[in-house]
DNA sequence: CAGTGGTCTAGACCACTAC
DNA sequence: TAGTGGTCTAGACCACTGT
């Protein structure tokens, strides 16, 4: 059940991709829209909020609420700084594979155990994995898991989605991330899976994942492959 | 005048950064808060919000609000995604030079027309700078401006800081900005003047910034060199 | 002046958790 | 049942804009 500012930023985002609105004028003024919606100003403000936090609107004191025109476009994959990068669910109409390149359980560095929140006398799980695309390699993702949260992971799941895992075997619920995001140059594990060459860039992001708990539960790098990863972000002011 | 709930943001801010509440304990609860900073439970709610999208606080329905522990750090030159890139403050403790290495004004191309919201007709500016720290190359910009909206740069501008301009002399405001971060190999203008070698990789960082009129005043190509630069993004689940 | 968005209140009810 | 955060309301006043 969607609560009401929810469903009502919904429908008015669907509006603005649609071009219900000219975006050369304000869109309706709040009360207008609390009006049409039946509910109070505070609500449609929650509502337009989200909107403004996306990029789509923005709002000018005594003017109005008007419509965003520009966005950079392109054709690389692109993730924005709003998801968690669960591959699998990020590109659901596309065939991903799941090569495990290692797999093993240490007790952890003093960074990973701090990144972590764990003492060092947890194990930790290890494990590297290169991810494909449509048969073209994407992405070598190494990461860290706390064995005491993540539970029960094994070969199986390595294959799949370990984030449909987290969320759907062990209910969990995955909270948000923060990220570091970085250029390195290849290395020999890159150069091998992602089948770049010697002189090729990566983009290598850093991030530590925390489920609604506040927990961290993964502390991990992606390294992509330069040509085929760009990552997405919207700044509004305040 | 800050807002009110501005203040109480701040002031909690202070106080998790200055450890005044444990860390294994939630905070005090929303209503011992309103009565404490003398407010209603929206205004309290409004301010933890602020915190929440900082990544300092996370809440669980049911049980309270607690304190994010982990959190990465390293010692590159860290900007985050809440920030507009005006290098000028972002560091204003630093030494920093600009040298101007192209000025001119032209037709804009197609897609610069796009994304500045101009048609082909309008000239804009196009200059390309080096921006040093400490006397050490850092970045190289490639900006387009509309000359329409940016009146008046000349190399003196130049040397110092367009976004002071643009807010102090012009008297504009800047809203957000729209931004996608990739990897590149370098150039020949990369080598020659971030002083690189030739298999350094390159972090870009290209964006539309808009004045808080939603207009766009800014598209422009920032090249990083790679041991010098991260960015930082915070991500909330919602 | 009227119209816009920005903030703030006091109180209500709901959903989830623990006991 | 009590305590937590999540949502929602109806109304108020303020700040900024254009006429």
């Amino acid at each position: 059940m969607l609560s009401k500012y929810e469903q009502i930023s919904n429908e008015m985002r669907k509006r603005i991709q649609e071009e219900s609105y000219s975006s050369d004028e304000p869109i309706p003024d709040e009360l207008s829209l609390t009006k049409e919606f039946s509910c109070s100003r505070m609500t449609m403000k929650k509502a337009l909020d989200i909107l403004v936090m996306e990029g789509l609107l923005y709002r000018k004191r005594g003017h109005g609420t008007f419509i965003v025109k520009s966005t950079i476009q392109d054709n690389l994959v692109n993730v924005t700084d709003k998801e968690n990068l669960g591959l699998t669910s990020l590109l659901n109409d596309k065939k991903i594979e799941s090569k495990v390149i290692q797999f093993d359980v240490l007790f952890p560095s003093e960074k990973v155990a701090a990144y972590l929140c764990v003492d060092h006398n947890t194990p930790v799980y290890h494990l590297t994995r290169l991810r494909k695309i449509e048969n073209e390699p994407f992405v070598i993702e190494e990461t860290y898991m706390p064995t005491n949260i993540i539970r029960g992971i094994n070969e199986e799941v390595l294959q799949s989605s370990i984030y449909n895992f987290i969320t759907n075997t062990l209910g969990l619920t995955i909270g948000g991330s923060h990220r570091k995001i970085r250029a390195d140059k290849s290395n020999n594990l890159d150069q091998t899976y992602l089948n770049c060459a010697s002189d090729d860039p990566i983009l290598e992001v850093e991030q530590v994942a925390y489920l609604n708990t506040g927990i961290p539960f993964e502390y991990s790098f992606s390294r992509h492959r330069y040509d085929k990863f760009v990552f997405t972000t919207v700044n509004i002011r305040r």
